[in-house]
RNA sequence: GCCGAAGUGGCGGAAUGGUAGACGCGAAGGUCUCAAAAACCUUUGGGCUUACGCCCGUGUGGGUUCGACUCCCACCUUCGGCACCA
C-alpha cells in the first residue's frame, strides 16, 4: 500500500549512533525505533490521554486542530500542522489544565467520488480504509489524542444531525430554497464544483462551463452579517479578522430610484430603476444607468428597434461563465436599450444601457453611471461616447477635462443647490434630500451572500426534503432520520450524482399525504459537517441528540483552535454563523465557537510547495531514520510556526544530535559528582535552570516553539559545561536533569518518558507539572554594562548587579578605551539604562 | 488594482528602541582512529590592520532619537488573500 522509495533501502545512511561496537553499550544507546512504539503502546493501553469531563481542581482546556480529510496518507504537512499543536496541548496539560485533544475525519467530499469514477472504488469503502490507514499513521506522531472521541462525518450517526439541524433551520426560515447559480457542463450534463472547473473549463472533458440558475438550498448567513462583524469576543489573528471583515464587505450608501415609467408597457417589475451607490455626492454627475443582463427590467425597457441587439447581448452574457464575466482583464461591453431614466435630483434624462460588468447579485443589480468619479464608469463612458461631467472638483480644478476618474473628495460643482460645499458634507445633505422626497433611502449592503449548501453530488449528507406535487416542499419528519445515503451505487462516467438514478431512494411517498413523491437528491456542502464537529467531540457516542448539552457547556467554546489560514473565510465564518444559528435555536448559550485561534504557516521544501509528485517528502522514512521525536522537534525548530518554514534534509541532524546529547547527559553516572556541591557553582546552575524555565513557559504559551527549542539547546550546552567543572552535587545535577526532561516532554514525548523512567522517576512524565521558577534566582551578581560614545559601542564593563547611575558612569569614564574619546572632548550628555548601558554623548573639543 | 504579511551571514532563523546575527545547519582547521564514520574542540558577516583596534553592515532613500532590524514617511521586491462590490 504505502510506497517506499527504492533508493532509501540501498543507501547506507545510518541512524544516529547506528554502529555499535559492543553489545553492552547497546543497551544505553538512544534508540527511538525501539522506545517510541513501546511507549505509544503503553500510553494507549493505559488510556493516558483519555479525558474526563471533570478533574478536581483543574480548569478544562479544549485544544482542537482542524480535522483532516481522509485522503489516504498522512503527509508531512499534517505533521507540521498537528505535532506542534500537540506539543502545545501537552504543555497546557502540564500547566495544570484538564486538556481534551480530540481527532477525527472530515470524511465527505469530492476525492472519494473521483476515486469511484476513475477507479470504480466504492466511496464508502475507500474513505473508511483511508481512515484506517491514516489512524495508524497518525499514531506514529505520538500525539496526545483522545481516540475514544474519534468521529467521522460520513457515518450516519454523525450526518443524521446535519439533517436534524437542517430541519430546524428550515422551520426557522434559516434554510430556504431559491434559484442559485451552478457551474454546468453542457457536454457531461452535470453540475460541477468550483474545484472541478479549471480555467473556465470542465476538468473532465474540457468543455466550457456555463452558469446555470437552478433551484438550490441556502442558509441565511447574511442575516447574521452585522453580528459576524463583531469580533471583540474572540482572540484571533488580526489578519483573519480582517479577511472576514472584507469578505462580509459591509458598505453604507444610498439606494436611489430613476424613473423609467414612460418607457414601460409592462410595469410588473416596477417603474423605477433602483440603484445603490456609496457616492451619492456624485449623483448630479450621472450621465447613464447600467443594468445587469439578468435585471428584471432589462428586457422590459428595451425599445422595439433595439430588441435584436439586446436579446443577442443578454443571450451571450448568459452563455459566459462566471469566471469570464468577472475577469478584470476583459474589456467592458454593453448595449443600449433605447430607454431613458430620469435623475430625480435634476430631472435629467439619461440613457439606460445593459452591461455585464454590473453584477445581478450585488446591490440592486443596477448602477448609476458617474464617469467623472468612478474609473469603471469612466472607461465605459469613453468607449460608448457618453458625457463625462465633473461634479466633485479636485482642488484647483479649472474646468479642464479629466484623463481618468477623480475619486477623492472635493468641492461640489454642477450640483444645483449643493454647489460650493465639500463633497463630504454633500454626501449627507444629498442623502437627506433624497429621503425627504421619497426618491430613495440610506442603505447598507454586503458582499457576503447567503450560503449555498446544495451540491449535486453523491458523497455528502442527503438533504432531508421530499417534493410532493400536492403538498409542495415537505421536510422529512424527524423520526424518519437519518436519510441514509445509499450504498453500492453506480457512477456514470460523467460524474452525474448517482442518487438521481436510484429509484428506491428517489421515489418515496409524501410524509403528509402519502402520494408518490420525489426525494431531494442534492447533498450538503461539506462545510456543514465541519461547522459543528467541535460540539460532537464532547459527546461523540450520544445517539439521542446531536451532543450532550451539559458536556458542551463544560468544554465549548473551544479554548484553542489551530489550523491553516486557508480556512479564514469559509470554514471559520460558517462555523461562527452555525454557532449563532444554534444559539438562536436554543442549542448552545455562547456566541462564538472558538475563543482563541492560531494559524500555522505552510511547510515548503526548497521554497516550493510540497507535492506528492513534484516535490515529495514522506514522514515515514524520516521517522524510521531519526524517530518521531526528532521529526516533531525539527518541525518546531525550523522557524516560527505561524510563518511556516522550509524543510532542510541537513538541518534535522542538529535536532537529532541534540536529542542524543539530551539522552547521554541524562544518563551520566552521577556518583562521580561530590555529595556536597560548591555553593557558587550551584547558585550558577540554579540561575541557568530557572531562567530556562522562564523562557520556556513564556515561549510555549505563545507557540514560539523555535525559541523554546533554542533555549533548551542552550540549557543542555550549559549543563555540559557544568558537568565539566564537576563542582555541583549529584543532587543538584539530578534536579537540573529532571527540569530538562519536564521541558522536553511536550516536544519529544517518548524520549522524555524513557529518560524519566531511567532516571528513577515514576510513570508518567506526562502527568507531571511544568517546573516552577523564581525570578529572583535568575539574576546574577554581576552584569555587563555596555559603554557607548555617541551611540557606538566602545567598551564593556562587568559591574556589580544593580549598579547605580553614578557608579556606572564613573566606571565608564575611568576606562582607558573610553578616555580615548573623552579626553579633550566636551561631554554633553550621559545616558544610563539600568542593567544595560551607559551612553556618553561628546562633542569633539578643541 | 485593493487588503495583509515579510525582506537580517553561505542557509534556517534570533533580538521589551539599548552589545545585530542567539540557537542550529553548512564550511574550514584540529583531537581520537591504520583509515573512515560518529563524537568532541576551535574558527566562521564583509573590509582594513603585525597588533591594540578601526570602518562598513538588517531590501532602497529620507526622517525622529543620545541610540533604530525595531518607530514615522516614500519607494522596491517576494509571498498570501480578495478582486468589475457600484
Amino acid at each position: 500500500m504505502t510506497s517506499t522509495s527504492p533508493d532509501r533501502t540501498s543507501t547506507s545512511e545510518s541512524a544516529a549512533g547506528d554502529t555499535t561496537p559492543t553489545g553492552t553499550e547497546d543497551r544505553n544507546r538512544y534508540n527511538p525505533a525501539e522506545l517510541e512504539p513501546k511507549w505509544q503502546k503503553r500510553w494507549e493501553s493505559d488510556g493516558l490521554y483519555r479525558t474526563e469531563d471533570h478533574e478536581p481542581g483543574k480548569d478544562n482546556w479544549y485544544a482542537l486542530t482542524m480535522f483532516p480529510y481522509p485522503s489516504g496518507d498522512v503527509h508531512i504537512g499534517h505533521w507540521f500542522a498537528y505535532t506542534p499543536a500537540d506539543a502545545h496541548a501537552r504543555f497546557m496539560r502540564m500547566q495544570g489544565y484538564n486538556v481534551m485533544h480530540p481527532q477525527g475525519f472530515d470524511a465527505f467530499g469530492l476525492p472519494a467520488e473521483n476515486a469511484a469514477i476513475s477507479r470504480g472504488i466504492d466511496p464508502h469503502k475507500w474513505t473508511l480504509s483511508n481512515m484506517d490507514n491514516m489512524r495508524r499513521q497518525f499514531k506514529l506522531m505520538g500525539a496526545s489524542y483522545d481516540w475514544s472521541r474519534e468521529l467521522a462525518t460520513c457515518l450516519p450517526d454523525y450526518y443524521r444531525w446535519n439533517q436534524y439541524f437542517f430541519l430546524k433551520f428550515f422551520e426557522k426560515g434559516i434554510a430556504y430554497r431559491k434559484d442559485g447559480p451552478a457551474n454546468w457542463c453542457p457536454k457531461d450534463q452535470t453540475t460541477l464544483a468550483n474545484e472541478q472547473v479549471k480555467d473556465g473549463e470542465c476538468e473532465r472533458c474540457g468543455t466550457t462551463v456555463v452558469r446555470r440558475e437552478m433551484p438550490q438550498w441556502f442558509f441565511g448567513i447574511t442575516k447574521y452579517a452585522d453580528e459576524l462583524l463583531e469580533m471583540d469576543q474572540i482572540d484571533w489573528p488580526e489578519k483573519i479578522k480582517l479577511m472576514q471583515r472584507n469578505w462580509i464587505g459591509r458598505s453604507t450608501g444610498v439606494t436611489i430610484g430613476f424613473d423609467v415609467s414612460e418607457y414601460l408597457s409592462d410595469t410588473s417589475a416596477g417603474t423605477r430603476i433602483e440603484t445603490f451607490t456609496t457616492r451619492i455626492d456624485t449623483v448630479y454627475g450621472v450621465t447613464f444607468v447600467v443594468l445587469a443582463p439578468e435585471h428584471p427590467l432589462a428586457a422590459k425597457l428595451t425599445q422595439a428597434d433595439r430588441k435584436t441587439d439586446v436579446d443577442a447581448y443578454i443571450d451571450n452574457a448568459r452563455r459566459q461563465s462566471e469566471i469570464e464575466r468577472t475577469s478584470t482583464e476583459r474589456e467592458k461591453t454593453g448595449v443600449d436599450t433605447g430607454a431613458f431614466a430620469t435623475n430625480p435630483l435634476n430631472g435629467e434624462k439619461v440613457p439606460v444601457l445593459i452591461g455585464d460588468y454590473v453584477l445581478a447579485s450585488y446591490g440592486t443589480g443596477a448602477v448609476m453611471g458617474v464617469p467623472a468619479h468612478d474609473q469603471r464608469d469612466f472607461v465605459f463612458a469613453t468607449k460608448f461616447g457618453l458625457p463625462i461631467r465633473v461634479v466633485v472638483a479636485p482642488e484647483g480644478w479649472n474646468g479642464e477635462a479629466l484623463t481618468e476618474a477623480y475619486v477623492a473628495p472635493g468641492t461640489q460643482v454642477n450640483s444645483g443647490e449643493f454647489n460650493g460645499i465639500s463633497s463630504v458634507d454633500g454626501k449627507e445633505m444629498i442623502a437627506d434630500k433624497i429621503e425627504a422626497n421619497g426618491w430613495g433611502q440610506r442603505t447598507i449592503t454586503y458582499h457576503l451572500r447567503d450560503w449555498l449548501i446544495s451540491r449535486q453530488r453523491y458523497w455528502g449528507t442527503p438533504i432531508p426534503i421530499i417534493y410532493c406535487d400536492h403538498c409542495g416542499t415537505v421536510p422529512v419528519p424527524e423520526q424518519d432520520l437519518p436519510v441514509i445515503l445509499p450504498d453500492n451505487v453506480e457512477f456514470t462516467p460523467t460524474g452525474q450524482s448517482p442518487l438521481t438514478l436510484i429509484e428506491e431512494f428517489v421515489n418515496v411517498p409524501c410524509p403528509q399525504c402519502n402520494r408518490p413523491s420525489r426525494r431531494e437528491t442534492d447533498t450538503m456542502d461539506t462545510f456543514v459537517d465541519s461547522s459543528w464537529y467541535h460540539l460532537r467531540f464532547t459527546s461523540p457516542a450520544t445517539l439521542e441528540e446531536p451532543f450532550d448539552t451539559g458536556r458542551v457547556k463544560q468544554w465549548v467554546p473551544v479554548h484553542q483552535y489551530m489550523g491553516g489560514a486557508e480556512h479564514a473565510v469559509m470554514h471559520l465564518l460558517y462555523a461562527r454563523f452555525f454557532n449563532k444559528a444554534l444559539r438562536d435555536l436554543g442549542f448552545v448559550e455562547f456566541d462564538e465557537p472558538y475563543t482563541r485561534l492560531f494559524n500555522q504557516g505552510t511547510l515548503t521544501k526548497d521554497h516550493m510547495k510540497i507535492s506528492k509528485r513534484a516535490n515529495p517528502l514522506n514522514p515515514e522514512p524520516i521517522v524510521e531514520r531519526f524517530g518521531t521525536d526528532t521529526l516533531r522537534c525539527y518541525l518546531m525548530f525550523l522557524g516560527p510556526w505561524d510563518q511556516g518554514g522550509d524543510w532542510s534534509d541537513q538541518a534535522i541532524n542538529g535536532v537529532s544530535r541534540w536529542l542524543n546529547r539530551t539522552w547521554e547527559l541524562s544518563l551520566r553516572d552521577t556518583s562521580v559528582l561530590p555529595n556536597n556541591g560548591d555553593p557558587d557553582a550551584e547558585r550558577d546552575l540554579d540561575r541557568i535552570a530557572h531562567s530556562v524555565t522562564g523562557r520556556v513557559i513564556a515561549d510555549m504559551r505563545q507557540f514560539k516553539f523555535n525559541t523554546t527549542m533554542a533555549a533548551l539547546m542552550e540549557y543542555t550546552n550549559e549543563l555540559g559545561r557544568v558537568w565539566e567543572a564537576g563542582k555541583v552535587s549529584s543532587k543538584a545535577w539530578a534536579e537540573a536533569i529532571e527540569r530538562l526532561l519536564l521541558h522536553v516532554a511536550p516536544l519529544a514525548p517518548h524520549i522524555a518518558e524513557e529518560l524519566w523512567e531511567q532516571t528513577g522517576h515514576s510513570y508518567s512524565v506526562h502527568q507531571q507539572e511544568t517546573p516552577t521558577w523564581d525570578e529572583a534566582k535568575t539574576v546574577s551578581d554581576t552584569e555587563t554594562i555596555v559603554v557607548q560614545i555617541n551611540g557606538k559601542l566602545r567598551d564593556q564593563l562587568d559591574l556589580p548587579a544593580g549598579v547605580s547611575q553614578e557608579q556606572a558612569i564613573a566606571a565608564a569614564l575611568k576606562s582607558e578605551k573610553i578616555q580615548r574619546y573623552t579626553d579633550g572632548a566636551q561631554i554633553i550628555k550621559e545616558i544610563f539604562v539600568p542593567g544595560r548601558l551607559v551612553n556618553i554623548v561628546v562633542r569633539p573639543g578643541k
